[in-house]
DNA sequence: TTGCCCATGTAATTTGTTACATGATTTA
DNA sequence: TAAATCATGTAACAAATTACATGGGCAA
């Protein structure tokens, strides 16, 4: 059988594999740094599991082969660990990214979105208020994101991250524009909410 | 005591919120209404819970009084089971809804560019193809988005949820550009590895 | 009469978080 | 020398999914 016919296929999590993904990148590192690494980066378009998880998935990575692992200092110490791929976890990791199926529509959760959705238990200038400070955050993020561009920017090695990390930065923008667009939107449903007066509890219609 | 000032706040998983929420609305509704009602409006902006998820939720918001449930067969019949919030759980969820703490930052789990960013790993080709799956499958998504719209649009008693569906409407709008300047970039990667040659694996610079 | 949608629920399992314990190294 | 950061790990728990069991009503 071709290595690249294993017709069992490794059933992970994608944490797992965006761990095992941070491990692609040349050079070896501990959990910590790993951690470290996925807040600067890969939580603008992914997500940073907690420390803890690294750690198990790290272990886990290990047990299939697809890392290994070098003790700093002697046996016993607790001393730092460093992890690197192994070529059985690199192809491992490429089969997985490469499966279309695999990847599934991206999942938003949005929790000012969330409350918009709820606007009939606030009050008008409450979910104004929350849409602006929605904004200063996206705004903060959006630095963040800039920084780790400038920092990933140029190193042959993180072309691929830094192309991600531009698509962040784009939609972060983009967020931006979806927020003033919302107040414009709060706005209209305010003019229109002047003269009627009723807050209407008709019978209920079908939602779905 | 006042009922707007239990010091205790309530500790309840997004979730639950999210089916009180649905609960807000007028009218009674069960747990499988519930869900393909989530699957067609919620999801776009949250996200939508397993049904027995949602069962299991709502035996919980029962049990603390933000529910009440009615069978509509005899009892020990395992008949049809609608739900209505209470107005302790309406003013629960006005409460968990103004708390803009709580709200946090939206969270972003896009499969897509976690491949993207892992594209040393994978043909240049591959890469645009899945760019490509994805612009089909947005479009798609938007058409869903567009009818959940048209369904709730002119409704009063959904003059929010419809704000939200159109924000989701735009947001689907956004992606398309994010995925067609990710295209774009993509181009622009593999011009400038044309001459270079070298898949420069030198000294591996410090990820953060 | 077969299959699909409606409808509710339980059980097992996985995934992921928070809180905690521990100690080395660096910096003020 | 005190505090912050680096670094690893365990334990308890919460959140959420999948798989399964059950059965009524309706349409082809």
């Amino acid at each position: 059988m071709t290595s690249s016919q294993n017709s069992k296929k490794q059933e992970l999590p994608p944490t797992a594999w965006a761990v095992l993904g941070l491990l692609s990148f040349p050079g070896e590192r501990t959990g910590y740094e790993l951690k470290k690494w996925a807040d600067s980066s890969l939580r603008f378009f992914y997500w940073s599991p907690a420390i803890s998880q690294i750690y198990a998935e790290l272990r886990r990575l290990e047990e299939l082969g697809y890392a290994a692992s070098a003790r700093s200092g002697p046996e016993e110490t607790r001393a730092k660990r460093r992890y690197a791929i192994t070529d059985a976890g690199r192809e491992a990791l490429a089969g997985w990214a490469a499966d279309t199926a695999e990847a599934g529509p991206p999942v938003l959760k949005h929790g000012l979105l969330l409350r918009i959705w709820l606007g009939h238990l606030a009050e008008p200038e409450r979910l104004r208020a929350m849409v602006g400070e929605h904004l200063e955050r996206t705004r903060g993020e959006l630095a963040a994101v800039r920084e780790a561009v400038e920092h990933a920017d140029g190193v042959p090695q993180w072309s691929f991250p830094t192309l991600a990390l531009r698509w962040s930065e784009r939609q972060h923008l983009a967020e931006l524009e979806l927020a003033e667009a919302l107040l414009t939107d709060l706005d209209g449903l305010a003019q229109n909410r002047q003269s009627p007066g009723r807050q209407a509890d008709g019978d209920a219609p079908t939602p779905g």
